[in-house]
RNA sequence: GGCGGCUUCGCCAAGUGGACUAAGGCCACGGUUUGCAAAACCGUUACCCUGGGUUCGAAUCCCAGAGCCGCCUCCA
């Protein structure tokens, strides 16, 4: 076994192995935070949450860093774009660091919920304006960047191996009838490292060229570099970015630092809904608070890896709804299992039981293997549960080891890999909320047809009862509601 | 205009030259089980967009065509 991944750079699928044995350094662009996250966003950090968790399941070490973008970035055409934090923060009439500070919680809150591990590191684009500088200088030094006008600009030509990434040409570029002109620039395709901050421009920091803010590809090259080194293992990110984004990076980062930068670009592919494709832009995203409100985040997790992670995913309802049905009963195999487990006696596991266990991991390691093939390592635990289940359903006794065995294999495939499967099934607060409303609202539609058939002893017997456990009714003209007396 | 991708059962979705007489999920229909249900189990459901070609052999490679989509401006 042997893991691989498709690498966008060779366009090939390639063995792993990382530059130093055993560790891996992974890098992954963060969200840009102005706004609450999205259904994309869970696509993209679910996806390379699973690829950190598989690879540290294989023993490595690895150090996980995303950063946290709260600077916003124009285009790098002078004048041409917005600064979409800047924008916010004055429509909400809060300071810039406010509003950065309000979406980077909700970011980890939504995170949190779809089960995401913490990256190692979540370093802030603003916290890292010392090392963009100097980043910047060492590029000017080795004259692959030039000051104009109070900005600075990468040297394209200079980087003969730009577009390497993205197959792109340098000449195509330059002929690009959307890159606009701008005379500070020696070549329509050079970008932006630092620019100069305009007369109303609110976030600004003091520099060698005059107060500005750093370009846009900038703070991934150089936190990358700091926390991780020269060169990247691996480094993830969402399709639409591979150009100009991790070009640019690229660019400058092989520049200043004359090795590879990535050994592994991993990208993943977009988020549509209905059938369009879904952007800030367009405006027609759905948060991921608005999607907990109909869906459990574990389904939406589940949705999001019965899919490759190169292939777009299709949000609508229908395909959510079948999601949320396939991974109940994956999670009802396991409720079952684990109470079948409490009561169960002491023994051994039967070898046969033993070999069907070792059969599904490989399956399931083999699956993952294959470029994080997690379609296919849901499907064998799909198998894996339909063996489950005629166990659960036959006469015979299986032991308490029998049991844990079974159960501990879905905690490492489906739990510590996956993040699908929860390792308790009664703490999820909000869902058992949910449930005991409905009860009551049966127990409430009980009695009333009761009280219209004047059953009045069932029906105060339901009342009492209710009150007992804590739950108060109160009969009005208009319907019962009820209330927690304690 | 340039670059890239996709088209597999009613729906979602793996598979990318040989045990594919195509995984898995959802839905539907039979059956087993059940007091009736539910859950579970068993079974049924695909000429792999079209037309050529390469090959002993193609869903998988090549060419042409149709349709859809992404990137080339910020976006995961």
């Amino acid at each position: 076994m042997a893991l691989k991944f498709y690498n966008s750079l060779t366009k090939k699928k390639e063995l792993f192995t990382p530059l130093h044995e055993g560790r891996v350094n992974m890098y992954v662009c963060g969200p840009t935070v102005y706004d609450h996250p999205h259904i994309g966003h869970a696509k993209s950090y679910v996806s390379f949450d699973v690829i950190v968790r598989y690879l540290r399941y294989l023993g490595y070490k690895v150090r996980y860093v995303q950063n946290i973008t709260d600077v916003g970035h124009l285009t790098d055409d002078a004048d041409a774009g917005e600064d979409k934090i800047i924008k916010r923060a004055q429509r909400d009439h809060v300071e810039p660091a406010e509003l950065v500070e309000t979406y980077t919680r909700s970011y980890f809150d939504d995170m949190d919920a779809i089960n995401n591990l913490r990256p190692d590191i979540s370093p802030r684009a603003t916290a890292h304006i010392p090392e963009q500088i100097e980043l910047v200088e060492k590029l000017i030094e080795k004259g692959l960047a030039y000051a104009s006008g109070g900005s600075v600009y990468f040297d394209v030509r200079k980087f003969k191996e730009y577009g390497k990434l993205s197959g792109r040409k340098q000449d195509e570029l330059e002929a690009g009838a959307r890159i606009e002109i701008n005379p500070e620039k020696k070549y329509p395709a050079d970008f932006a490292l630092w620019k100069k901050a305009e007369p109303g421009h609110i976030m600004r920091w003091k520099s060698p060229w005059g107060e500005g803010f750093p370009g846009w590809h900038l703070e991934c090259s150089a936190m990358s570099m700091k926390y991780l080194g020269a060169t990247l293992d691996i480094h993830g990110g969402g399709l639409e970015n591979m150009f100009p984004h991790h070009e640019c990076e690229i660019a400058q980062s092989e520049s200043a630092n004359s090795v590879p930068f990535v050994r592994y670009w991993l990208h993943n592919n977009m988020v549509t809904v209905n059938g369009q494709k879904m952007g800030k832009s367009l405006g027609n995203f759905i948060t991921l608070k608005d999607a907990f409100k109909k869906y459990h985040p574990l389904t939406i997790r589940f949705f999001i890896l019965n899919t490759h992670y190169r292939s777009p995913l299709d949000f609508s309802n229908e395909a959510l709804d079948a999601a949320d049905k396939g991974i109940e009963r994956l999670h009802n195999t396991i409720k079952h299992l684990r109470a079948r487990l409490n009561f169960a006696k002491d023994g051994t596991t039967p070898p046969d039981i033993n070999e069907k266990l070792e059969h599904y991991k490989k399956v399931f390691m083999e699956a993952m293997d294959e470029d994080i093939n997690t379609s296919a390592a849901i499907a064998a635990l799909f198998d894996l549960s339909k063996e489950v289940n005629t166990l659960l359903n036959s006469a015979q006794e299986y032991s308490k080891k029998c049991w844990e065995d079974i159960d501990s294999l879905y905690q490492q495939l489906g739990g510590d890999i996956l993040g699908i499967i929860p390792k308790t099934f009664s703490t999820g607060a909000s869902n058992e909320a949910d449930t005991l409303t409905k009860v009551i609202g049966v127990l409430i539609d009980t009695r009333c047809e009761l009280r219209k058939a004047k059953q009045w002893q069932l029906s105060d017997f339901i009342r009492n009862k209710l009150m007992e456990a804590g739950i108060a009714l109160d009969d009005k003209p208009d319907g019962t509601t009820w209330k927690r007396t304690k």
